[in-house]
DNA sequence: GGGTATCTCTGACTGAGTCAAGTATCGGAC
DNA sequence: GTCCGATACTTGACTCAGTCAGAGATACCC
């Protein structure tokens, strides 16, 4: 099923680049690969013929026929490498550079284009759906790919708790609309009023989007913390985000003086289980109730914070 | 800025797809243009051999020769159209569907064996991001595209309207975090306790994708009815959208008793404010007072609902 | 019925890309 | 030093995808 969704966009994207080029004018009056090798040398730092060779995966004869051309035109110099006699050093002259200018502001210019018969609310839309294939079907060297940030919520970010929360126990364990509820309200309960040198939210950050977020947040009894909705998406689990979370929240409620952390879960929830435990929370409750359309076993789990033998 | 992302994309894709085909194999014996002459004949319902140069851009000797290569292989037959003898009629041979099953698995496990490098909690969001290029770059006739559906909340879209309300008022109006609390405390309020007679709400659609919301509560006057929340998103706006939602709301209202339907807004949402006059409301009072951040003018509209002139 | 457009086919061609052979050099083994 | 296998590049010969132009047959319009 997946497949044929990829199969299909194959299709449509190949139709997309090639109706970006309609009648050739794109390259004129270079090839496609022509342009590539222009593009390369215009971007890489320094190239030996072996290096476009590599990075275009061009056949060796090709590519020395397309480079006599642009020798013959102007466009590039051959020099042999100061390391390696065999190879040789191509460098741009001035009017190669010239040449590749061109091309790239043809090519930005036909972008620009299409970008233009795109509405504007879609633009950041297609952007963020690139970037997410791009992530996701390799191309690692991508900026600050697969590195996590932990930060404070934004607008929509308390939202997206709420939703994320929903959606996640709803598929995974079939929990109903109040689940949903409760989440809104502690979020609401937040918003509205928090004491921001006691109370936090976290937002855990993979690729510029948000995949876990943690609440910790002044118990009714003095002195103590709670943590509460410890979410991470399943995209984003294995990469020990869940401990950062939770080890944020026993920092801070540590360094604001709370003496004891403490936090309500359900025995389903194994995953986070093994996370509190990790981190020396003790189990000193356990009491099935119905709630969110199920049975479950709810449990308190405590954390001292002062020292750790206290 | 954008148009550098979509060039980036584009150089990553063409990679893709060409590492999808390395070393011919995946066409062989045809190459990419039988390829696709064999595929399209396989799903086309019915085809003439203008039919194929039309669908795939093909030069007309170029698909000529094609086809003789296929009859002489046993892949299809050709015969007179019935309607205009100068058209011929293309059909596949048991043979010619044969190959094009080959083809089509040995393209489905390519594809297959791609995806499996792919997380599995990733490949939901690829196929989501897929499928946004797709609605987004045109493909009009993508089963379902342009169409827009009101359906109830599922899980997560109470917190989805959460997210988008905050999101949105403080990117267009910089509206700060209370504004956020506010809608969550809507939100929770009605999915802690409402009363699925006389309190709904609506998710407008778009491509599977939520774009709108309104809400429908009983007001603290018997008898009246509240509208709240009421949200396009962006790239959905000038389809209407405001209206049939608000339509949604006021024959709901009027089906099940009500006999006023009320609402609040501010005076900044001018868009919002025109669909409501739209809808017969009318303003009854203003208040300025200071909110989210802002200096706001509060208003209150009403509407009665039996009859249109009482 | 005449003129024009459309559908298909074929011959002749262009030009992108491949393959293989040849020259020059490197780097390691002896 | 020199022999050997590997690597870098070049060139000639080739394949084959795709284009163009012309010809024969037929449809459509007046």
């Amino acid at each position: 099923m997946t497949v044929q969704d990829i199969r299909a966009f194959n299709r449509f994207y190949t139709n997309v680049i090639g109706a970006l080029d309609y009648g050739r004018h794109l390259y004129a009056p270079y090839t496609l690969t022509e342009s590539r090798v222009l593009y390369e040398l215009a971007h890489a730092p320094r190239t030996d013929a072996a290096d476009l060779r590599a990075e275009l995966s061009l056949d060796a004869g090709y590519l020395s026929r397309i480079l006599n051309k642009f020798e013959q035109d102007g466009l590039v110099e051959r020099a042999p490498s100061e390391k390696d006699p065999r190879r040789r050093r191509i460098s741009l002259t001035p009017r190669g550079r010239d040449a590749a200018d061109l091309l790239d502001e043809r090519a930005r210019e036909t972008v620009g284009s299409l970008l233009g018969s795109v509405a504007p609310g879609d633009r950041a839309r297609l952007a963020d759906a690139m970037r997410s294939i791009r992530d996701i079907l390799g191309d690692g060297h991508a900026p600050g790919a697969g590195e996590v940030v932990l930060r404070e919520p934004g607008p929509g970010d308390l939202g997206w708790i709420v939703q994320r929360n929903a959606a996640l126990y709803a598929a995974e364990y079939g929990w109903n609309t109040d689940y949903e509820g409760l989440v809104a309200r502690i979020v609401a309960d937040f918003a509205q009023d928090h004491d921001p040198h006691l109370e936090r939210v976290w937002i855990a950050e993979l690729n510029q989007r948000p995949v876990g977020c943690v609440m910790c947040v002044r118990d009714d009894t003095p002195a103590t913390a709670r943590l509460r909705l410890l979410l991470v998406e399943p995209e984003a689990r294995g990469l020990g985000l869940g401990d950062r979370l939770v080890e944020a929240v026993i920092d801070f409620a540590r360094g604001v003086g709370y003496r004891e952390l403490v936090l309500w879960t359900n025995d389903v929830l194994g995953a986070a289980r093994r996370i509190y435990q990790r981190h020396g929370f003790v189990l000193v409750a356990e009491k099935p109730h119905r709630s969110f359309g199920k049975d479950l076993v709810g449990q308190d789990w405590h954390l001292h914070l002062r020292g750790s033998g206290e």
